[in-house]
DNA sequence: TGTTGCCCGTCAAGAAACACGACGGGCTAT
DNA sequence: ATAGCCCGTCGTGTTTCTTGACGGGCAACA
């Protein structure tokens, strides 16, 4: 982005002029008030800035006398925002959720908008902080740890690989100590953690993490032509198949957001849209490679 | 932000002394060529820079000769920055899914991190501007869908009021013209959208938009005991209860995804982790307000 | 029908931020 | 021991920005 335009603008004018462009796509209109204190630079200042935006794309903006405003023009092409509707409808969502503040966003009125979703409670950052620490020493930590299969010991030992993400809820992939195994721990459910000692695990021993897998999805033939078809355009699917490649411990979450678990028939189909082709070979991967992971510890730790 | 340390500091500096916090904070460590480079400044300067966070927060940075970095000091307490975990996070999603760009974000080695989403089609930045301007034009357009109920008309006019996000997609609350009905559009499958003109409702008579209702929720009986505790905590509950309110025409997609839409037993509890108390109230309280909402129309139209 | 207020723009002078060049110190690898 | 890369700092000149002053256009008010 920096150096796109021009070399020769600053870091902090290329950010105001960006900003302009931001607000003709998005909003349509701005003032030279709002450059000025967003950025808090004087309004000689950011009409000297307006006057470089307009340099640079003639067409893209009109002043309205009467709404005192710069309008964006019929012939608005962007030209320093690469713009993103989800990276805007994102930002959104944070501010709604309190993830972020307002003031630290370039919008001015948000449009009506909502999330529908149940607000868990917040990710303690320190705690994250702690783990991605953990994830980049190699290390292992104590955590506190509330359970929902009811183990009744909330204090673990774990060892950190990777983070990720899946049906709303965040996760780390971590080696247990307590456990000799690698599991799925939920974020939300970590109320403390430690120090960070030194691990004595082989990540690459995680062979369900490490190892991947084709998901072969099509839409549930016992839908209607039409609404198979929609679900064909909107996954993107080729001759009625979708291939996912995903690592073998996240088949588990896939299957469940998509109620690949659940027998055939026991849902109407508008609760199963999906269908998984491939289910057997990916039950019968994610074991097999499971006992395997398991071996390989066992012989590396005689 | 901008005038919590100092109202003397330019927006630039603050931006800069912002990233030296950012990177302390979660990656530990920061060059002074991290900061030239990102921000486009000299040496020179980005040294200045450090000096003056070092004379801000004194013990928060160490330079460490061998590592040739400075490191977060173990006394380190941010400064600039509020910390949110999920705005984080959000941001290294966004990455995976090419909504932003890694020179866009202050991140320097992104964590190991996944997102185990199914990616669906990205939605036309062109298509939801044309929604918002038509939402504060109070416009009306047509657009071209791709509906899975099987409507073989694919194009319509809308006039749109409201945006929302539910179960991992986007939708649209809008006037159908053609159905004489308020109806959630998904974003992902609007293909087109044509020229905005003035729309002829009233927004206000979207009565399962505008009635909101609560719905109590609580844990699932056939859990176990530890297991409802769990939930308990994650959904910060009090005394067994969760009571959140939200739109009638929004407790459809809440009902979805939590499968309150699933008659008992059906499931395993673990696939239905929450139940919701005042299922028929609920239900009863959409429909009525539907019949209200027709018969409004229908009057105002006379 | 002025008058006031709030937009916008521009010219000129001084302050602040920043770049460029040059120099010195410390660590690591070859 | 040398080279290379990191850091810091002291000058000097350039760019950016602020402050102050002035003028024009539109809308709301008496």
């Amino acid at each position: 982005m920096t150096e796109e335009i021009g070399e020769t603008v600053r870091w902090g004018v290329q950010r105001r002029l960006e900003f302009i462009d931001f607000r003709l796509f998005w909003d349509g209109r701005f003032n030279r008030r709002d450059l000025a204190e967003t950025f808090g630079i004087s309004a000689q200042q950011a009409s000297s800035d307006i006057a470089q935006y307009t340099a640079l794309a003639p067409g893209n903006l009109v002043y309205d006398q009467t709404l005192k405003a710069y309008q964006r023009a019929p012939t608005y092409e962007p030209k320093l925002m690469h713009a993103s509707a989800e990276r805007y409808l994102l930002q959104l969502v944070a501010i709604e959720n309190r993830w972020m503040r307002q003031e630290d966003t370039w919008f001015d009125n948000t449009p009506p908008i909502e999330n529908v979703s149940l607000l868990r409670k917040r990710t303690d950052a320190r705690i994250l902080l702690h783990l991605l620490d953990a994830i980049n020493q190699r290390g292992q930590l104590e955590i506190q740890y509330k359970s929902i299969t009811g183990s009744p010991e909330p204090r673990r030992v774990i060892a950190p690989h990777a983070l990720f993400h899946a049906v709303g809820r965040w996760y780390v992939r971590a080696w247990s100590t307590e456990h000799s195994d690698f599991r799925d721990y939920n974020l939300f459910r970590i109320d403390q953690a430690g120090d960070i000692t030194a691990a004595a695990i082989d990540h690459t021993l995680d062979f369900e993490w490490m190892h991947e897998i084709d998901l072969i999805l099509a839409p549930n033939p016992a839908l209607s032509e039409s609404q198979q078809a929609a679900l064909h355009a909107e996954y993107d699917m080729t001759e009625g198949r979708l291939v996912v490649t995903k690592r073998l411990s996240q088949t588990f979450y896939l299957m469940t957001e998509h109620n690949f678990d659940v027998a055939p028939d026991t849902l109407p189909p508008g609760k199963q849209q999906l269908v998984l082709l491939n289910r057997d070979e990916v039950v019968n991967a994610r074991t097999t490679a499971r006992k395997l992971s398991i071996d390989a510890i066992e012989r590396a730790s005689r």
